[in-house]
Formats: C-alpha cells, structure tokens, sequence
DNA sequence: AGCACGCCGACT
DNA sequence: GTCGGCGTGCTC
C-alpha cells in the first residue's frame, strides 16, 4: 500500500499538498514534524506534516518528499489544532498561520548553487560577455549564488544568462538547502588526558619552563579549574591569564590543551531569585480570592483594575500557584512594555523560569525559546510575551494572562494572519481547559459587555496601591485661552503654570501629543500648495531634527524645500504640530531642565527605549514629550503632572472606536501621573471641554463612558453588538480598483443586503502607489459567522474567475479593530 | 508567494 | 533583429 502525507507549506495557497513517501518514512513521520519538499520546477521548501494516510491522489502523480528535517515533531497537535482555527476564523490560509507561527530559523528555503561544470572544458569563444563575466568568476570562486551573480552582472533579471550557460554546458546548478538555525557553540579547553598522571604533568611543566607564556596558561586553566569545579571557557582562560589566543592555540596544537564546545543558550539570565513575591494589600487580595472563585465557576475572568491598582501582584500569586502545579503560564502583554521593568521584576521573582518573548529577537533567539517551551522544560514554564507568543507550541499550558487587555497591538493588521491575540489566547486556554486572565484599567468594550453578559467572570480592584489617590483631572478651554490671548505656542497659561511648579518642587513631567514629527503640512502661504508624498495621497510631515519632509505611510523622504515647489515664494508656513514641536517649544519656555522625546523616531533600536527609560528613571530628563508610547509600562514614583496636549485629535478620528480609544488613551496617560503619597496632576487642554468623553476621563467614570458609547454602538450596529469583516482591494490602477470594488460589493450586497457598507475610498485613498477601496460587512449576532465566512469565500471565487479582477489584491480582516 | 512561459515595446 | 518589460497560470 502506498503512503502518502498531506503538508502545509508556508505559502498562501489555500489548501494542502499531498507528496509520497516510503513505508519506512510513513513509520517515522509524525504529525507536526518538520520535512523538505520539492515544489514547482525547482524550489525546494520546509513544509509541517498535517497528516499521513494512504488514498492517492487521482488528479496527478504525488511528487516524493526529500527529507525528514526532525526527529520529533515541532508543532503539537493542539497547537496545529489552533493553527485550523486561526486559519478559518481569521479568513487565511494555514501557510500563512505556519509562517507566523514558525521562527524563521525553522524555515529553510532551498537557494540555487552555480558552480563550474568540471565535466567538461569548454570554449570560451562561445561566451558572451556577460556570460563570460560569470564563467570567469567561477574560477576565481567555486560555487556563486544568483544573488551575487547580480551583483556581477549589476542586474536583476539574471536567469537567462544562467539558463545559457546551462545550455552551453560551461556551469551545473543544484538547490542547495541548509539549516539556518546553528546552535551557539561556546569553547572550552581542559588538559589533554595524557597529562593525567602526576608524572606526566610535571615532565610537562618542566617542558614549558622555556615558555613561560605557556606555562602561566597552563597554571592558570588549574586555578580556575580548582576555583570553580566547572568546565573552563577560552574566553575565561585568556581574561584570566592574559594570553593571547594564539599562545592558548599553540597549545592546542601541541596537544597540551583540548578543546571542546558546548552548546548554549543565547538568551541567557545571569541574575537569580532573589525576592519572594510581595505581600498583597487587602484589595488586591480580596481580588485574588475573587478571581480564583470566578475561575472556579468560568474559565475566563475580566479584572478591571484603576491604574497602578497593583494588578502585577495580583498575576503573580496566580502565576506562582499554576507553577507550583506543574502547568505552563502564558502572560501577554502589548508590544511596547516588554522592554520595561516587568521583564526584570518577574525573573526577581521567577528566575530562569521566565522566556521573554517578541519581535526585537532574533530568529536564533526564538529558536531557543520555542524549544524551551515545546520540551515543557524549566525555562519554558512562564512566556512573557507579545502578540506571536500565543503560537508558541505549549504542551502544559495552565494559564494565560493578557495583560493591558484593550490594547489594539494584540490585534495583527498587516500581513496575515490578521489575529487578535487576546482572543486567540482565549482559543488557545479553551484547548488546553487553562484558565484567562484579562486585565486591564480600561478595558476595551468587548471584555467588558462580555463580562456583563456573564460570559466572562468580573472582579475589580478600585483602590490605587497604598491608597494613593487618583489623579486631580483639569481642562483647560484653549479655544478661550486662545480668545484671551494666554497661549504661548501650543502651551495654555495654566499648563506653564503648573509645568514652573512641579519643575520648581523637582518633579518630572510628561507631554502627550499623539502625532509624531514637527508638524503634519508645510503649506505655501503664497499659493497654498502643500508638498505631498509621490507615492502616497498625504501631505509630507515636517521632521526638523533632520530637516526633512517625511511620509509617515509609505517612508518616503525628502529635504525640506525652502520654496514652494509651485510657485517658489519663499514664505512656508507649518500648519499643526507634533512631538517635535513640542519639544522645541518646551526647550525654549524651559530651557534650564532636560527635555527628551519619545517616539517612533527617538526609539528606534534595540536598545533606543530603554535608553530613554533609564533617563528617565534616573531623573537626567525633567520633561518628557512623547506620543502614546508613553502610555505603557511607564511606573515612576516622581512623575507629579501630565500634560495633555489636544484632545481633540483623537476624538475627531474617523473610527467608530475614536472615542473609546481616547478614553483608554488619556486614562492611561493620566494613570502615569502621582504614583506614590502625592496626589498626581493632570491637564487635558482641548477645545471642547464639555465633550462627554472628557467628562468621563475627568471623572475618571468608566462605567458612564461604556453606557454611553455602548448605546451608540448599538444604534449605529457596530462590535460588540454586531460582528464585522473588511475588506479592503487594492491595485496600482484607480479605475480597476473603482469597478472591482463596485462589482464585489453587489455581489456581497446580493447575499447580506444592508449589511454591507461601500465601497468606500479610506480617508488615505492611495499608499505605496496603491489605490484602496474597503467594503465593511456587518454581521448581527443571530447570523452564524461560518456561514457568513463561506458565503464571502464563494463570493470571492467567482471574484477571482474574472480575468480583469484577478490582479486586485483582496485583503480579508475579521474584527477590523 | 515564486517562477516559467509568452507576448509586445525600445534599443544595439 | 534581441533584450527585457510584465500579464497569466500553476504549483502536490
């Protein structure tokens, strides 16, 4: 009987490949495991295995895998379980959950190899030049590959020079693939093993005596070696003893010293627990008894919690308890406060148990973490991580905790698979019949209606640690001040007010601006012509620490002009501000204190955030201007006054989440302020003071601000009432886009009526030389999701069977927000 | 997504 | 006349 696998390659192709495979690898193969595969005319690619069986495939010959790449599978079956699930829920194929998924060490690519045909001597006459170019460098190389051929031939389409010389018989070609992950190899060195008997030593130190160099080395490598009891590191040797490594290599070849590597961790923790976890005030332990009665009844709990209300503590007594039975914990948080003092604070408690995990890691690094968790070993019991560390294959998972809930970067946009995290987590736990933990000091709608429809547990923490009292919330009418003349810039007179007296007590400050740059158009006041990006449909932000004129969608750069490229007056003006305004304005009102700015652009960098961090914790920056990266993490003790510096900007979004988002925003920034005995200050300036949400945040009432805002969702049937898809259709040509669009919004409109909104051009019609068109499907609550997903397939089938449509890119996002 | 094949414009 | 552009179709 013959056997045969069906595999998931990482490509977007909807469905499996089937290839064959012998009785013996049909023994060996196991779901989850990890094997090369020829695909197409010579692509070689690292497929996951998703099932064995033995039906043939009638429509065509099955092609023959290549190699089994693992012993023991990568992926378990629940994890490839949840893999299906994000697949179908999320609207995306299986290679792209796999892509995400896998760290990119896991996936090889075969690369095409070009060496010189030895077979044969061939005349070189027949060459043409460029053929000749490549001829001739392979005597000077052995094998080149296609990328350094264009780099030879300074071109990019290179494959029908190759093609000719295959043909002339004057190269060979072969895919070549290779491992891309190489454990880091860490040198040791001990003494030859002929050195073992006392005698021998000594005739061996007596040998050295002319080479005293040596002969410290050799001395050294014994008092380390008695110091420590622990294999000795060549790097360690040569600190000790001051050799160079040479001297230690003379050594080595003479079989004095061996040497030897050993495997090691690249993501290393070299502190130790050092603290127990803390003592819970009586809050937050009335929370922690609530949550683990909630747990006993349902399986994922809500906690609500104010702003620095201490909810870390709460996760760790619950972490420590999932420990102690043995289980793995999962904790999620948003990207941006990985990096803070979170990740210190759980290894103080945990130690070498705690993985961190996310995107500044290397794919070498995730390798290891990966491996950590998937072997259940001491390392892998706790994952802090982002958003891609719910796709890590757990196998004992007890607990998840999705920290900072409401936060949008849970929620994946740009390449698919566009999932949200917090929910796939939820999928996830469900697998493994762990337990959620959603927390947050605002949480997002969804949690919080799901808690109210009881489908979630709810428990609430409404004190701040040691009772610090929340902040006092002003506004501060700038419309009026305008009138009245007390601004100074961007800057109310009660701003600078309050700014001269918490600089005065050596308090620190921080500046909110959600909007980074200089200022977002450069506008002639001659012509009103404003530079605008040639790629994009957006005006050129300003950026002036470097003087230039940036696009902030698509990258683009230029200098900044000094005269109207339309009609060359010489009198720009700049309309609106950003971060970088800001700064300068506060340097000029405040030019005796330190100011920083903390952005996109200050922060870019391993290490750019920490920097900033560290300043700040350490007092070198007394004001700090930032956009709503300063909302996460941030927990400093002498922060006494932040500044909001408009409001409207965010309520006026066009987003049926604006002012739920500005709510969290400005509760979250405020949150930043007075965290210890005093009580923290907060201005919002705005030119609408009696806008409901900020009433709301002044009042710091969440519960007035979801009736509200739930009513209109309501009204308006957005999510959570009613579900949505978007889609959006992109291509170069506007008219294509205009008649696609036009043409799958009937047809959607055929099957869902008036649930179907657009085509609509989104606020920034063309990106990256992309027009873009979105049509928005509501789905009422009552309408089942998988029919309705099945419903937008076939609809998008016929789509694609229209020859002028096919070129449309379509991109499918369920719960766009 | 790659990659090959095939059909048209702009160069030696 | 060829080179190289990209539209079209296929991948077990």
């Amino acid at each position: 009987m013959p056997n045969f696998t069906d595999i998931i390659l990482p490509i977007p192709l909807p469905k499996l490949f089937t290839y064959s495979i012998t009785v013996l690898e049909s023994k060996f193969l196991k779901k989850g495991m990890r094997v090369a595969v020829p695909f197409g005319k010579s692509k070689v690619y690292t497929g996951i295995v998703f099932s064995i069986h033995e039906d043939a495939p009638t429509a065509y010959e099955a092609k023959e895998i290549q190699q089994i790449l693992d012993e023991q599978p990568v992926v378990n079956e629940k994890q490839l379980a949840l893999w299906q699930w994000v697949a179908s829920y999320y609207m995306c194929t299986l290679g792209d959950v796999m892509r995400a998924a896998l760290p990119s060490a896991f996936i090889l690519e075969s690369e095409t190899v070009i060496s010189k045909n030895i077979v044969k001597a061939i005349d070189e006459s027949i060459l043409k030049d460029d053929e000749f170019l490549v001829y001739e460098a392979l005597n000077h190389q052995s094998s080149l590959k296609i990328h350094d051929i264009s780099n030879i031939l300074d071109k990019k389409n290179v494959l029908p020079v190759i093609k000719r010389l295959i043909e002339k018989e004057a190269i060979s070609v072969e895919e070549e693939i290779y491992e891309k992950y190489k454990p880091k190899l860490v040198r040791y060195v001990k003494l030859h093993s002929h050195f073992s008997t006392e005698k021998a030593l000594h005739g061996l130190l007596d040998e050295l005596s002319r080479a005293p160099k040596q002969r410290e080395v050799v001395l050294t490598l014994f008092s380390i070696s008695a110091k420590t009891k622990k294999p000795v590191k060549v790097s360690d040797l040569s600190n000790e003893s001051g050799a160079s490594s040479a001297v230690i290599k003379s050594l080595i070849d003479k079989d004095v010293l061996e040497e030897y590597h050993i495997q090691t961790d690249r993501v290393q923790y070299s502190g130790e627990e050092t603290e127990d976890s803390k003592q819970l005030n009586n809050y937050q332990k009335t929370a922690l008894v609530e949550i683990k009665e909630s747990f006993k009844k349902q399986n994922i709990t809500l906690l609500h919690g104010v702003t620095s209300s201490g909810k870390t503590e709460v996760y760790v007594k619950l972490i420590e308890d999932a420990i102690n039975q043995g289980k793995q914990v999962l904790y999620l948080l948003p990207e941006i406060a990985l990096t803070t003092q979170l990740v210190v604070r759980l290894q103080n408690y945990f130690g070498e148990k705690v993985a961190v995990f996310h995107s500044k890691y290397s794919s070498h690094e995730r390798v290891e973490v990966w491996s950590h968790v998937l072997n259940n070993s001491e390392r892998g019991q706790i994952v802090l991580g982002a958003r891609s560390s719910v796709l890590l294959p757990f196998n004992n998972l007890g607990l998840v905790i999705v920290d900072e809930e409401h936060e949008q970067s849970f929620k994946q946009f740009d390449p698919a698979p566009r999932y949200h995290a917090r929910d796939t987590a939820v999928v996830l736990a469900n697998m493994y019949q762990a337990k959620t933990l959603l927390g947050s000091a605002t949480p997002s709608l969804e949690s919080y209606f799901n808690a109210k429809q009881n489908k979630y547990g709810f428990v609430e923490i409404t004190q701040r640690y040691n009772n610090v009292l929340m902040p006092e919330i002003e506004l501060v009418d700038i419309k009026d001040k305008h009138k009245r003349k007390l601004m100074k810039g961007h800057f109310s007179d009660r701003l600078i007010e309050e700014m001269t007296e918490t600089l005065k007590l050596g308090h620190q400050i921080i500046l909110f601006q959600n909007r980074r740059g200089f200022s977002p158009i450069v506008e002639c006041n001659t012509c009103g012509h404003s530079p605008q990006c040639p790629n994009c449909d957006v005006s050129l932000t300003y950026h002036k620490y470097r003087n230039q004129l940036r696009c902030h969608y698509c990258g683009y750069a230029t200098a900044m002009q000094i005269s109207c490229l339309a009609c060359g007056s010489q009198d720009l003006d700049s309309k609106g501000f950003g971060t970088e305004q800001i700064e300068n304005e506060v340097k000029s009102l405040f030019p005796n204190y330190n100011v920083a700015r903390m952005d996109l652009d200050t922060t870019r960098g391993k290490y750019g955030y920490e920097k900033i961090i560290t300043a700040l914790e350490q007092q070198e920056i007394d004001i700090l201007v930032g956009t709503q990266m300063l909302t996460k993490g941030l927990d400093f003790r002498n922060i006494k006054l932040v500044g909001i510096m408009n409001a409207d900007n965010m309520l006026n979004f066009p987003d049926f989440r604006a002012h739920e988002r500005s709510f969290q925003l400005m509760l979250q920034v405020s949150g930043r302020a007075g965290r210890t005995d005093e009580r923290g200050k907060v201005l919002i300036q705005t030119y609408n003071p009696y806008h409901n949400i900020l009433q709301q945040v002044s009042t710091n009432n969440y519960v007035a601000m979801y009736n509200e805002q739930m009513n209109d969702r309501y009204n308006y049937k957005y999510p959570p009432i009613y579900k949505q898809i978007k889609i959006t259709l992109k291509h170069k040509d506007f008219n294509r886009v205009e008649t696609a669009s036009i043409w799958l919004a009937k047809s959607l409109r055929q099957v869902f009526g008036d649930f179907v909104l657009g085509p609509e051009s989104p606020p920034v019609a063309r990106i990256r030389n992309q027009f873009h068109k979105n049509i928005l499907i509501k789905i009422p609550k009552k309408q089942s999701l998988l029919k309705t997903k099945e419903a937008i397939i076939k609809i998008n089938n016929s789509f694609q069977s229209i020859k002028d449509f096919r070129s449309v890119k379509i991109i499918l996002n369920v719960d766009n927000f």
